[in-house]
Order: C-alpha cells, then structure tokens, then sequence
DNA sequence: TATTGTTATACTCTATAACTATA
DNA sequence: TATAGTTATAGAGTATAACAATA
C-alpha cells in the first residue's frame, strides 16, 4: 500500500501566482536548506548561529563579543546568549582583553576547533543533499551568484541577521 | 567632508570563514531582499505575506483560508490575522462556502486586484533594484536555479514558512 | 468523530533601555 | 562622556490547545 500520509501542512507544489517572485524563490530555498542543515548540525549540539560564530572566531579570533557580533550583524545583547552556548559546551573561552578590560578575547578552544571540523563536514553534506537536485556545475553557479550579490559593494541596507 | 557615519550594527564586509556557506549566501541574500521588498511594498499597505496571499487568490481563487494557508506553508491560526488584515483595506471578501458552511470562500477584490497590481510593480521594481550587482542573464540564471531547487520533488522537508 | 475558523496562550527570537565597570 | 558586557523587558512572529459551528 501507499505509504500513510497524515494532513501535510503546506503543499509541495509552488503556487504558480509565486514561483516568480525572488523573494519567495529565496525564502522557500532558505527556509529548507536550513531545515536540513540544523538536522546536520543536532548531533554536534551547536546551533546555526552559534556554529556561525565559532567559525569565525576560530578564523580570525580573538576577538571581543561586540566585534563578533557585528561580523554577522547580530546585537551585542543577542550575542550573550550565543557565546554562553559556546562557553558552556567548553568550545570557547572567555579571556579579558589585555587593553581593554571592559571587553573579552574570545577564544575558540582546541574542543571548539574539534566540533568545528565535524560541524562544517555535516553543513557541507547537508548543502550536498540540499543542492542534489542540480547539476554539479550549476551548484557552483548559484553559490557564485548569491556570494557576487551579498558582496557587492553598492548601497545595500544591511537588515536582519541571517543564521549560517 | 566624508558623510558621517553612526556606529554600523553590521560590518559590510562577509566574514571569510562564512562565504562558502551556502547557508550564509541564502540568509544573507533573503534578509536583504527583504529588507528592500517590505520597503516597496509600504506605500501599498501590504505586508509580505499579505501580498503572497492576494497573489495566490487572484489566481486561484476562491479558496477557503485553510487551504490558501497551505498554499504557503502558513498554519491557519496565522493566517487569520493575514485575511483580517486584507479585509480590512478591503482587498478580500469573506464570503461563505455554500458547499460548506464552515468554510470561507476568500474572494479577492476589485480594490484588491488593483492594489496587488501595484504590488507586483513595486515588487518588480525592488527585485531589478537588489539583483543590479548581476548581469541581465545572471539574473535569470539565478531565479531559474533557485525554482529549481524548490520544485525539485525529491522528499524535501518542508519548514519554516518564507514570506514573498 | 472530524474539520473550519477562532481565541487564548506559550514559545522563540530579537532588539531597546538601563545598569556596572572600565576607558 | 563614551563603550563592553549584562540584565530585564517588550515586541514580532508563529505554533499548540481548546472551543463553537458544521460536516
């Protein structure tokens, strides 16, 4: 038989009156990748946001709450709660700054650079299976264009913080 | 002089350590997006989502809130709020379903048909707007590859609901 | 017994305001 | 006087649970 189907709570299909709108092209494509890659991410603990900022941080660390957060717009009283998730599960440390003692060096720890490793190697297999659907030469394209149009240098009115 | 500028709450430019993940690509492409489309959207009183829903009844209307919430992937305790909204401004009419009485059936308007014209121009116009760092075939390109992904009916765990 | 629309409620996410300690 | 981090709080946005009307 068929396998069981309980009531889906949104259609597969696209509505055609939207499949040509870009903003919901990005929305649907965003929404779903993410979808799949916290599933990736569970089993390392780290949420997208936090997986975001140990990246960063293990590339150009150390560096204060406040400059962190910027580097992925996110507010410095958001980035508490980020950087306690990191400090609790031992991946960075909060060391003060020697020039400045009112701000941290943040730190990520030899732990914090382990799970780094296992988390980018679930997020590349999630956009594996997010992207299988086209092409290899096509996946290279799409994440050309989307990178050529979030550097672009031109006046862009930098609005919510997206989670990586 | 050079223009003044206040504390930025975002550094302009991508964190290395995040621009090959496709994750980052799409958030920070969608929040941009979006932040230009609501901003086009404005003079006409719509909100994203409102605009979506007027889409897909003007185009497959009539349909009962239920099944338009499904259309978007928007639970219909939400989408009370979005019908009550367009028919506020007198965009949708709430007529009863003579099939069945425990059912709308969501008319879209003449007012409505004309405001979502204006929309879908305003929307045109944010798009071309946000897509100008591309060349005119990287713009096609890119919405072909992102209506790619999203039709793609391998089993695709359908998340969060995008707004247009 | 199940379903449509609705309300009340709770939960998540994020930002603003106000505080402290440093500068 | 201004800034880094923190806390309390408020505002979006959305979902779950429960209810009336209808199937």
């Amino acid at each position: 038989m068929p396998p069981e189907r309980k009531p889906e709570r949104r259609d597969a299909a696209p509505p055609p009156a939207l499949q040509r709108q870009l903003g919901f092209l990005l929305g649907r494509a965003h929404a779903a990748h993410r979808s799949i890659a916290e599933a990736a991410l569970a089993p390392t603990g780290l949420s997208g946001k936090a997986f975001g900022a140990l990246a960063v941080l293990a590339d150009e660390g150390p560096l204060s709450q406040q400059r962190l957060g910027r580097r992925q717009g996110v507010d410095r009283t958001t980035m508490v709660a980020v950087v306690d998730e990191l400090q609790a599960l031992g991946y960075v440390e909060r060391r003060r700054d020697a020039r400045d003692r009112r701000a941290y060096a943040l730190h990520a720890t030899p732990a914090g650079r382990r799970v780094l490793a296992r988390a980018q190697a679930a997020a590349q297999e999630a956009e594996e299976a997010f992207l299988a659907p086209l092409a290899p030469g096509e996946r290279q394209r799409l994440k050309a264009l989307l990178a050529a149009l979030i550097s672009a240098p031109d006046i862009r009115p930098a609005a919510d913080p997206p989670a990586p």
